[in-house]
RNA sequence: UGGGGCGUCGCCAAGCGGUAAGGCACCGGGUUUUGAUCCCGGCAUUCGCAGGUUCGAAUCCUGCCGCCCCAGCCA
């Protein structure tokens, strides 16, 4: 799989700046807040980031901007670390904006000593009713200019624990008039006594994240700032900060689109409303596009990184289909995952001519890679095959089996039905079928061709399994806060007790191809006594029936 | 109505003045004891629109139109 590495924009920019010289080599960081789990967005942005400093021989920090301690946790820590490691890359550090609070605290003094930041205090509301509108300029803050020794004092005292949350905050003196509403004297620190995950209480004061972030670059000699379009706006306050501070080095921030996927959310806020009101499990969920949901759903780590490769990178807002993602699934889950067989909605089948119990079939594990082996079927004269397998009034191009026709049971024998039988309700409840013995797999001495081949277990050893099918968590393409939970798909997760072939509980293998149904994986994490599969995604079926 | 971005096939996306890559999806055909996989073939006379410059424009210029983001003491 040597796909080509991409070439996006961004990659052209790190090879002009490469060639044109780069002291300290290529340096890349993911920056997360520790307030929820990863997302495949964030995938987007990791194989990025982590790409491009593997392709120019650089590195990449895994920094977490950990300035909003009410938000922010050590499980979200430790749940970052575990998807990014999941996708296979190494960082640097990891390191935290929180380690810097030192260093951060005496650039802000540096910025009030040279006049280019004070003490404010009005209220929250009174700052932005003071900060215009995005047509009409701002209006000066009484406390703008102030002193540099009472605006040290203050802010000094701030530091210290003297005052309340919100009484004062420090805001950077840019201009209260500028069309970029993010230059009009934006707050740069806080008071929050709130108990940090990592400082604890050292701390009562916190930096904001356009204070921040940049600094954290400049000291870690981030070579290029890798972020979202939404933060285009604050890229002159990213150069502010850092042209108004003695630090010797200025990354340059460049922004890309963020990943934008049919039928689901992509955002922590909306995760956290979803899983906060039972209407998923958990932030793990197969339903979530969270890396932990999709490694729960089954799609492996090489699937994601195929997938970000595949979207590429650019500026122009997207909204990427799930087709996309689920070929990179198949794709992938074609020749990882064992062949099996499995039924998820049993008919029995009963062979009134077989006589010859425990008889043991052999199949490969992987028709395309006989070098994984063969597993060993029983075959008996009780079977399941899944109702779907069958119609008593088949569609046109139906090549399955119904009433008098044969068809094939794969690795095993040709079955002719020749009866049916019902139960009241007029459901299907057994078929009655003859099987052909000179019809073995392998050895086939019957002539007889049929069109169709089926999965099928043996009723006597196969394994009761419980299989949990997933659908689109939303019916609308592009679900809103708006219309979060009117947008929920009631079926987007249907169980199915179904039957394994033994070999696949016993088989140390995790991921299986339950042929004509689907990819599966097996969840662990279930209390259950049964063994459960997810659904990764279903095969590509081309079956279309032709008419009503 | 201020500022910042973006508009190339249904969805992504190359292209950077020399006459529209590729992938997904879709449609045909072949192989197949998975209606899968695999393999072949098809799929934008046209690049939001309108002018202009040029021998030549998706690429340069002008003017429109549409969409996204910004008024947190969130990131």
């Amino acid at each position: 799989m040597s796909e080509d590495h991409p070439n996006d924009f961004i990659r052209q920019r790190v090879r002009q700046d490469q060639n044109e010289g780069l002291e300290g080599g290529v340096v890349t960081r993911f920056p997360p807040e520790p307030n929820g789990f990863l997302h495949i967005g964030h995938a987007k942005s990791i194989c990025l980031n982590f790409g491009v400093a593997e392709e120019f021989g650089g590195s990449t920090y895994l920094r977490y901007d950990d300035t909003n301690p009410e938000k922010e946790s050590e499980a979200f820590v430790q749940a970052i670390q575990r998807d990014v490691a999941w996708l296979g890359f190494q960082w640097r550090g990891p390191t935290f904006a929180s380690d810097y609070f030192d260093e951060l605290y005496s650039f802000a003094e540096q910025l009030i000593q040279r006049r280019k930041a004070y003490v404010c205090s009005l209220s929250a509301d009174e700052i932005r009713a003071t900060r215009g509108t995005l047509t009409e300029p701002g209006t000066a803050s009484p406390y703008r200019d102030r002193g540099v020794a009472e605006n040290l004092d203050l802010f000094r005292r701030m530091k210290a624990g003297e005052f309340g949350d919100g009484a004062h905050v420090l805001r950077a003196r840019i201009d209260m008039a500028s069309p970029n509403v993010n230059m009009r004297d934006p707050v740069l620190y806080r008071i929050r006594h709130a108990t940090h995950h990592r400082t604890g209480d050292a701390w009562c004061i916190y930096p904001m994240y356009d204070f921040t972030h940049c600094i954290c670059d400049a000291l870690e000699g981030i070579s290029h700032s890798l972020c979202t379009l939404e933060f285009e706006d604050h890229r002159p306050l990213y150069d502010w900060v850092l042209d108004n501070i003695a630090v010797n080095y200025h990354p340059p921030q460049i922004e890309f689109s963020r990943l934008g996927l049919e039928y689901t959310v992509m955002s922590k806020r909306l995760f956290s409303a979803l899983v906060d009101g039972g209407h998923v499990g958990g932030w793990d969920d197969p339903r979530m596009p969270t890396l932990a949901g999709l490694r729960r759903r089954g799609y492996s780590p090489e699937v994601i990184r195929d997938f970000c490769a595949r979207i590429g990178v650019t500026k122009s807002d997207n909204r990427v289909e799930m087709e996309l993602l689920e070929f990179c699934a198949r794709r992938h889950l074609d020749a990882a995952a064992a062949r099996v067989m499995a039924v998820l909605d049993p008919v029995r089948v009963v062979l009134t001519n077989y006589h010859g119990e425990g008889e043991t079939l052999q199949a490969a594990w992987h028709p395309q890679q006989p070098e994984r082996g063969q597993r060993t079927m029983t075959f008996g004269s009780a079977l399941y095959i899944d109702r779907d397998d069958f119609r008593e009034v088949p569609p046109r191009k139906y090549r399955r089996l119904i009433p008098g026709g044969m068809v094939r049971l794969r690795g095993g024998y040709i079955i002719i039905c020749e009866e049916v039988v019902k139960n009241e309700a007029g459901e299907v409840e057994e078929l009655r079928c003859r099987y052909v013995p000179e019809s073995k797999s392998g050895q086939d001495q019957s002539g007889l061709k049929p069109k169709g081949v089926i999965h099928w277990v043996d009723a006597k050893t196969a394994v009761p399994a419980e299989m949990r099918v997933f659908h689109r968590l939303f019916n609308d393409p592009n679900p809103t806060a708006a219309n979060l939970v009117e947008a929920l798909n009631p079926d987007s997760l249907r169980i199915a007790q179904g039957f394994v072939e033994a070999a696949a509980v016993e088989s140390p293998e995790r991921a299986f191809q339950f042929e004509r149904t689907g990819y599966f994986v097996k969840d662990d994490s279930y209390s259950t006594d049964k063994p459960v599969f997810n659904r990764t995604v279903a095969l590509r079926d081309s079956y279309k029936p032709s008419g009503p």
